[in-house]
RNA sequence: GGAUAGGUGGCCGAGUGGUUGAAGGCACCGGUCUCGAAAACCGGCGUACCGGCAACGGUACCGUGAGUUCGAAUCUCACCCUGUCCGCCA
């Protein structure tokens, strides 16, 4: 969320940043309303304390009177006016209110300058690693390959809850823990993160705080009766433990690590990429988060990156790194990386992780904050996440690209010590 | 789920329907004293918003929201959270 001062003295900042997503036919009206309804607000404000100062000198008066025994009849006849006319300016400043707030939650954060304008056709990679399998002949689908090794289960999947969620089994459910486990152990012992085991199911307040919501409640599992959300990645519930905290100078930039299972309705996902695990509504992932200042986010977002990287070097699979353009960064985030992996039979790269800065835009929702020094004003932090990786994809990846002429699939080394042996046969 | 107690400033804690932003204490900051420190003493010490170049003025905030009232931390209702006891449960 923005500042709402934007609305006063940065209007064509704000207007700017639309502009650079491609979205200012969608906000530019919205932003010149929500400018005319700050003033409104402001108006009303100033009205509203006006004749509260006025009660609050008549109740004296009548305090007064009372105390003296006199009567004082006319006074309260008169504040009883006033606070009908409070009553209505109250009314006045909360509509305002409510309105600019509607919007301003509705607004997505405006991107760093080095973020390319335009589309997701501007997206450019700016980094690659490893070399992806040109010769996809003889590679099986990891649908196909994942059914014959007896690890992947989709039709007991979709029987038992529906289609998008599926089943490991045997030595693919091993693979799921080798993974986790792997994953947690580099960024807790060399990565410096303190690893968080949290709530798969939040609160409206938490949803809030990230940005999912009031924008993509569609895209969410929810459970009605008691407002609450299952979470579409650790990112809500990790970055949401110091919501309405104030954080010590001394203890940023700070890193926190989860797996969690997530959830994703994804509502208009139905058609193609859906084959296998490219697209399911549960999968795995182990969720990085950085709390750091402004002064040193930008930074920290290479470092988050290069954590996210080294996974998929261990694993061995080629990958590149994209910064997103603009219009294809979400709705939170100020700067953008997506990590891609290449699976040689699906024949396509698969977006594995994402990595973010969100400059103040989810510590202003959620109210996190840190003191610059004892005894000065607290100041919004700045939040950065990324996944670490996500699984489903990667296992994908993993059952293609490390297959091997004779069908079997090579763990890669790395892996090994949590998987217990070296081939999938 | 039932019963019960409670939610007040950074922390502890008092609180009467009417100069209560809120006693007192701790912590913190400045000063006196001291060679220095401690103690003692004196003074200061919340946040947000509105108006103003500023000095400053004003408003709101005692878990959240609504209500009663001329006036609510104080009364009423609903909800949330915490403690304790009971029940249920992996």
């Amino acid at each position: 969320m923005h500042d709402i001062r934007l609305l006063r003295d940065q209007l064509d900042h704000l207007r700017e940043g639309m502009r650079r997503r491609g979205k200012l036919a969608e906000f530019g009206p919205m932003l010149d309303r929500a400018e005319s309804l700050e003033k409104e607000r402001r108006a009303a404000i100033t009205e509203l304390e006006g004749q509260q100062a006025r009660r609050n000198k008549l109740t004296q008066e009548v305090a007064q009177l009372r105390k003296a025994g006199s009567d004082a009849t006319a006074l309260i006849a008169e504040g009883r006016a006033i606070g009908d006319d409070i009553a209505a300016l109250e009314q006045r400043k909360n509509d305002a209110e409510a309105a600019v707030q509607a919007m301003l939650y509705e607004l997505p954060n405006i991107t760093l300058p080095e973020v390319p304008e335009g589309d997701e056709s501007h997206n450019t990679v700016v980094k690659s690693w490893g070399t992806p399998r040109a010769d996809s002949t003889g590679i099986m689908p990891h649908w196909e390959k994942g059914a014959e090794l007896g690890i992947l289960d989709l039709q007991r999947g979709a029987k038992v809850t529906g289609s998008g969620f599926i089943v490991y089994r045997g030595a693919g459910a091993k693979l799921v823990r080798a993974l986790m486990n792997m994953m947690l152990d580099a960024h807790t012992e060399e990565h410096g993160y303190e690893e968080a085991w949290v709530p798969l199911v939040v609160n409206r307040a938490s949803m809030t705080g990230t940005g999912q919501l009031p924008k993509f409640e569609d895209d969410m599992y929810g459970i009605p009766e008691e407002e609450l959300f299952l979470i579409p990645t650790a990112e809500v519930p990790v970055t949401n433990l110091y919501r309405d905290e104030i954080l010590e100078l001394g203890d940023l930039p700070k890193g926190l690590c989860a797996y969690s299972a997530c959830f994703r309705r994804e509502a208009g996902s139905a058609g193609k990429d859906t084959r296998g695990l490219l697209r399911v509504h549960q999968f795995d992932k182990v969720e990085l988060v950085r709390y750091a200042t402004p002064e040193n986010s930008r930074e920290q977002l290479e470092l988050l990156t290069a954590h996210a990287e080294s996974m998929l070097e261990r694993l061995e699979l080629p990958y590149r790194r994209l910064l997103l353009a603009a219009g294809d960064t979400g709705f939170s985030s100020a700067m953008t990386y997506d990590l891609e992996v290449f699976a040689p039979a699906v024949g396509k790269w698969l977006e594995v992780s994402s990595c973010s800065v969100f400059t103040d835009f989810q510590a202003r929702r959620a109210n996190i904050r840190y003191r610059p020094a004892p005894g000065e004003k607290p100041r919004f932090v700045h939040t950065l996440n990324g996944s670490a990786l996500a699984f489903s994809r990667i296992i994908a990846s993993l059952i293609e690209h490390h297959q091997q002429p004779d069908g079997s699939v090579r763990i890669p080394d790395a892996l090994q010590p949590y998987f217990g042996r070296a081939v999938l046969r």
